[in-house]
DNA sequence: ATTGTCTTGTTATGTTATTACATCAATTGC
DNA sequence: GCAATTGATGTAATAACATAACAAGACAAT
């Protein structure tokens, strides 16, 4: 599933999300937005529901926020997922709590794991999230 | 840290956990507590907080809601978490979507493989989150 | 009995997410 | 052309999740 050209909301959202140095909520996201229109939730929902989709942005669950997709293309190991355009097995995040920087990354080994459980198990994954809260080596020094 | 007994109102809470098969919200509780006297949200949260930090209770980020610690104590490895009381590294979740039904595990390598993520960045973790939404085996049948 | 600490009760409010319905624009098939 | 379909948008209202602030009770230690 390759992603189509963004539209009007997809586009003022997406480019919130990749000039934030941090997590954003939705509400935060439509408070950015007011000057261009956005007057309610939803429309930052359905913006945030597609982007998701395109693989564009991340949720945090822990957070109750979003990320732009930070990983380079270049970086990876070249599987594409399931649903095309970058994709891993399973992106894992670190948030540290004290200056809110999102590092992503992924590890196969993990993925690998996490898959052999549930294949021992008859258990279908859809979506795996892995997060760890704690705080960077610059803010811990 | 070991935890006291539990008052009133926390033994209210892990009970109505206990009891269920599904992870329940906060709001559920509340509901099914209205007879034993439960008037506010926060009669519930903060329950929840304390069952949390003893180790019985879990918080599922994914969904917003609160599932009574599944593991035995036997089939673990022995290790004790820092807090004393059962614990592991980090227990992964695995939660079916289509009855609700929460599978608890750990695995040491996952574990360590963050770990290893972690000190390689110099991230200080705190709390790792591992969960697996999907089907389970006699969903998917 | 006074102090300190922990638990509880209560009200109000803040934050996150969705339902429902109307409208608009682009595309397709006839 | 022009209905029919599809997908994006706008708006209001509401649902669901969580915390702040403050008052009061329970209980142990001195």
């Amino acid at each position: 599933m390759m992603q189509p050209a963004l539209t009007k909301n997809q586009s003022l959202v997406f480019d919130v999300l990749e000039r934030s140095d941090a997590p954003l909520s939705a509400y935060t996201i439509l408070d950015k937005l007011r000057d261009n229109g956005f007057r309610a939730p939803l429309q930052v929902y359905r913006a945030l529901d597609k982007l998701t989709e395109f693989g564009m942005v991340h949720r945090l669950e822990s957070l109750n926020a979003f990320v732009a997709c930070a990983h380079r293309e270049s970086e990876c190991c070249g599987a594409k997922s399931a649903h095309g355009g970058h994709g891993h097995g399973t992106v894992a995040f670190a948030i540290c709590d004290s200056c809110g920087h999102v590092f992503e990354f992924h590890d196969h080994t993990v993925d690998h794991r996490l898959d052999d459980w549930s294949k021992s198990k008859g258990f279908k994954p859809a979506k795996t999230t892995i997060e760890i809260r704690g705080v960077c080596a610059k803010c811990a020094a």
